[in-house]
DNA sequence: AATAAAAATGCAAACGTTTTCATTTTGGTT
DNA sequence: AACCAAAATGAAAACGTTTGCATTTTTATT
């Protein structure tokens, strides 16, 4: 065994500060927990022994007692991607803002890694935890449950979900962009979609972008129907194959990643988009607003559903837990730009 | 004052585990800290009793002993980017390799928050910490110094700099991306780069752009240096305006963030990239290879560098801080692809 | 089989805070 | 000036683990 002992060298601790100022370390502790309870000269004098000192308080010490380690944790399926990225910066901001800080980890879309990651993450005593979307292995929430950490589900929205969530309809927003193809009188469309299997929220999106047309009258064949990573490159080659074989006139993608690549092919196969293509995507990622042509898309609110669960986990720990759980549906903005082409003249 | 005391309901504790494995809680202890020091029937019992009981242990309340709480810091400019997502990715996924975990926070590019935001990391007691870039406050790295933490510099590499860093030569960047233009024949060029005042990645990157035009033999004039922040749209913006006033025959981007706008400014306007402009990035970020044209680059192993900066901290830990400190040079990775024209015949 | 050396285990005192309870101080009221 | 309630402070016992030291058990050696 490595002996590991980091010499503890220029680090006070509450009773230095204490003996500096004149005052027991009770009295500090108090200060800096709300420094209104302490009167102003005492204050004054525990700031500047802390100050001259260099004081930095030992959250994990303080952790031992109230139980708040003041570190929220949050799963994501990648953080090497565009698609959760405005929702982090939004969530670990909003955790700044309440004196929290964020402690983060991607499963890679593998639930099962999910487990391992919740379990280290409650070693670490986190005060609270947002998962993205709502399947979730049973384990880590059974784990999360009996210590009685908050959790609540992000992205997804679901009325009946058993824990909290905050999200998106996510079958709206596939049915939402399908209908726009529907209604300027696309009839031969085609899907690409993320693995269905482990992700809920690609699976609610196809549901509803399928639903949109069998709705309509028509249905879909299953040569109309692709699975595609969210992978730029992997859905410009996926792409390339659908366009240079019986060509559909406009395609739905899972989200704008894949939109991103299907976009690309087009350009490089010279496929007029909107002319010759027209294209939806989901999401409304950096970007999207500014390739030419723009893509028409649905924008999630991803920052709105950072900062929003960062309140709610925070609240749950001031307000005292659990509240009863929430479902909170945040709004689906439809954003129509130049990808798509109206077949249909306007009435 | 609100009471804020959770309640401790189903979560045993070390001792709960000994008592049913029938041990004493030291043994469980060193089983959890290194399996092999008990004997293989203790071994098993404790195992089991833990398994029975659903024990996680408490990393707060070890790392008041041996003072390292398992958990590291990293401190971007900024996640909401495609700029530092395959970096803290790589950071993140080595980093649960070690059984460690990632505290990770931005700053949105301000220095003085950086302090603020060591400090609240400190109070996490984090075992080391990975800065991006050269320039820092002097006061976050005292407090670090102080108490013996290591720190390390990310993604911008210097032979002389003060702390260990891990990084690409951006000089070298930007020169390589500029000679591969003057080298097929432009010599009219616009530099478009971020803010270099608290940013020594783009300085180093302009200045070495162009020291290349300037060692060979030409000048750049004033009107060819442009600011622009991290952003497609502003970049496709300040683009559209370049191309629309006196255009030049190549642009070099600070990052291919902002050569992404750029070219999305050429097919608003219909200016043939490269045929009627030529664009150079930095970094080969998502989407770079396969935009159309393929963007021309240099990649920065950025992958690489989150991986061995997660290595490097977690060897400081272990074999004793502090090594001497290093510097550590990443190879760059020129990729020569669709977006830039050769004026002159191939020799 | 006896013994010495080595390995495994237990005991109890830390680690740096918070918190309960008791005590002192303060400030307002007669 | 004396008194009382309220506010501020202090003393000491926690919190859940690790670890130095002492003790027991195992293993190797004769």
């Amino acid at each position: 065994m490595t002996k590991r002992t980091r010499s503890r060298k220029g680090a006070p601790g509450i009773v230095e500060v204490a003996a500096r100022a004149g005052v027991s370390p009770a009295t500090v502790s108090r200060f800096f927990n709300d420094p209104d309870v302490v009167r102003p000269p005492t204050k004054k004098r525990i700031e500047q022994a802390a100050a001259e000192l260099g004081y930095i308080r030992d959250r994990m010490a303080s952790a031992m007692h109230n139980r708040f380690s003041g570190t929220i944790g949050l799963i994501v399926p990648t953080i090497d991607n565009a698609i959760f990225a405005e929702m982090v910066d939004a969530f670990s901001s909003q955790l700044l803002t309440h004196d929290r800080t964020m402690l983060i980890a991607a499963h890679g879309y593998d639930l099962q890694r999910e487990v391992g990651i919740v379990r280290s993450l409650l070693e670490r005593r986190i005060d609270g935890i947002a998962l993205v979307g709502l399947d979730h292995d049973a384990v880590p929430l059974n784990m999360l449950a009996q210590r009685d950490v908050p959790v609540i589900s992000i992205w997804n929205f679901s009325e009946t979900s058993a824990i909290p969530c905050i999200g998106a309809d996510n079958f709206e927003a596939g049915r939402l962009v399908t209908d726009h193809l529907i209604e300027r009188g696309h009839s031969d469309i085609c899907f690409i979609f993320a693995e269905t299997e482990t992700n809920d929220r690609a699976r609610a999106r196809k549901a509803g972008a399928l639903h949109a047309v069998t709705s309509s009258g028509s249905s879909v064949p299953d040569h109309r129907i692709f699975t595609c990573p969210y992978n730029i490159g992997a859905a410009k080659e996926l792409a390339a194959q659908i366009l240079e074989a019986d060509r559909p006139s406009a395609v739905v993608c899972g989200n704008d990643v894949i939109s991103h690549g299907v976009l690309y092919a087009c350009q490089k196969l010279k496929v007029d988009v909107p002319g010759a293509l027209s294209i939806v995507g989901i999401g409304d990622f950096r970007g999207s607003a500014d390739m030419e042509p723009g893509l028409t898309t649905v924008r999630l609110p991803a920052r709105q559903i950072g900062a929003l669960a960062a309140d709610a986990l925070v609240g749950m720990n001031e307000t005292g837990f659990p509240p009863r759980p929430f479902h909170l549906k945040v709004e689906l903005n439809f954003m129509a730009r130049g990808s798509v082409a109206n077949f249909r003249p306007r009435l």
